[in-house]
DNA sequence: CTTTGTAGGACGTCCTACGTCCTACGATGG
DNA sequence: CCATCGTAGGACGTAGGACGTCCTACAAAG
């Protein structure tokens, strides 16, 4: 890490090779490889077999591993909902008070749409929805960790056995989302959102 | 991964030794540590030399490296900050809606009375006066993101060699806080929860 | 100009040996 | 009988070398 950044090597960059980093670095290859692995880990470093190491695009995508395994049980699983619905409360509402541009809107109208129909299509509809309203949003962090939670969770549900949902009632929840965006009422958003994820939360309690 | 879950291992537990998982995994010592190691960055095994290997606790901290990698410019550091914002508003707001327990009013007015007097004892009293508030929440995942993220803020702070804030100020805007939390205001606590952040990306914000 | 073959470099894996650290247990002395 | 110390064994850490696999780029053939 240091290494990149003293140089201020920008992602995609190529790193030094093995040999020459355990030159460098006065260490043999086996060390030099493990730390390689922990920062291919955290998404730092990108290795490619037979080309060489450059500098990874440090994505969230690494702390997926990391996510679905702290969420693996029902408590846990209900923490990560919390936290994506604090972040999209806050995010939409945020939306909401800057207004919406009409060509988002469309966009946000046709992933309803689609997901009224169920299926594969309907639940990558429904990630495209949330992830529409994070880049609005235009903070790259907010977006990445968002979509990584999303990915996280219904990964955790699957494994754990979450009863799907209605595509008509999961389309109606977001549709209402949208009503209350063009409203503008950020607090009538939240309520929207709210009660986008209590729904959620409903299925996941555990069933009687 | 397969393995801890398989097994049902909780955290503490003792992992089999390296030579009886290659003899496990029909894999050699070296790919071996380089996926424990991996696992170690991620924070899902601790390995203890001499000792064995263990089932690691999952904390957040195990981002924090990624965090500070990401971090590191000017940009990525508000957007660092706003995701904090994002969440410690929608925290706060949720305890004053609960209502905020008296033993908890206490702790944050301790910590704000330890903020005025400046050093490294009002940072520490800052630190936890939001964990006060995240534990509040009684969400543990929320609780470990903000305090990873207070802390790979205030790094790259240093890093990038941000003004440090008034010690006086400070302690104020966390006293309207507490003054907005008692109120039970949940809008109101919003705000001055925002204001504080204001303050906070002002002085992040690049010189003139 | 396209396709194919090849040579070189870089990462992936394996093996062996030795160093360092920690724990547990037994010996020693009080 | 108890507390302390030393030691043996096991487990992780590092080193070095050798070979396999994969990718790219370049040259040769069509």
């Amino acid at each position: 890490m240091a290494l990149i950044t003293d140089r201020d090597l920008a992602p995609g960059s190529p790193l030094p090779t093995e040999a020459q980093l355990t030159a460098d670095l006065r260490t043999s290859r086996g060390p030099l490889r493990e730390a390689l692995k922990a920062l291919q880990a955290l998404g730092i470093v990108e290795v490619r077999h037979g080309y060489g190491t450059f500098v990874g695009p440090a994505t969230a995508d690494a702390m997926l591993p990391w996510l679905s395994f702290r969420a693996r049980s029902r408590s846990a699983l209900a923490d990560l909902l919390d936290v994506r619905e604090l972040l999209e409360i806050g995010l939409t509402r945020r939306l909401a008070r800057s207004g919406v541009p009409a060509p988002v809107l469309d966009e946000l109208r046709g992933c309803v749409a689609t997901m009224g129909l169920g299926g594969q299509r309907a639940a990558r509809a429904d990630q495209r929805f949330h992830e529409i309203i994070c880049e609005a949003a235009g903070n790259e962090l907010a977006k990445d960790l968002v979509r990584i939670f999303w990915q996280a969770y219904v990964d955790a549900e699957q494994e754990v056995g979450v009863p799907r949902s209605n595509p008509a009632e999961l389309a109606e929840r977001h549709d209402r989302i949208v009503v209350a965006l063009v409203q503008g009422d950020d607090s009538g958003v939240a309520d929207t959102v709210r009660r986008h994820f209590d729904e959620v939360r409903g299925r996941l309690a555990p069933e009687r």
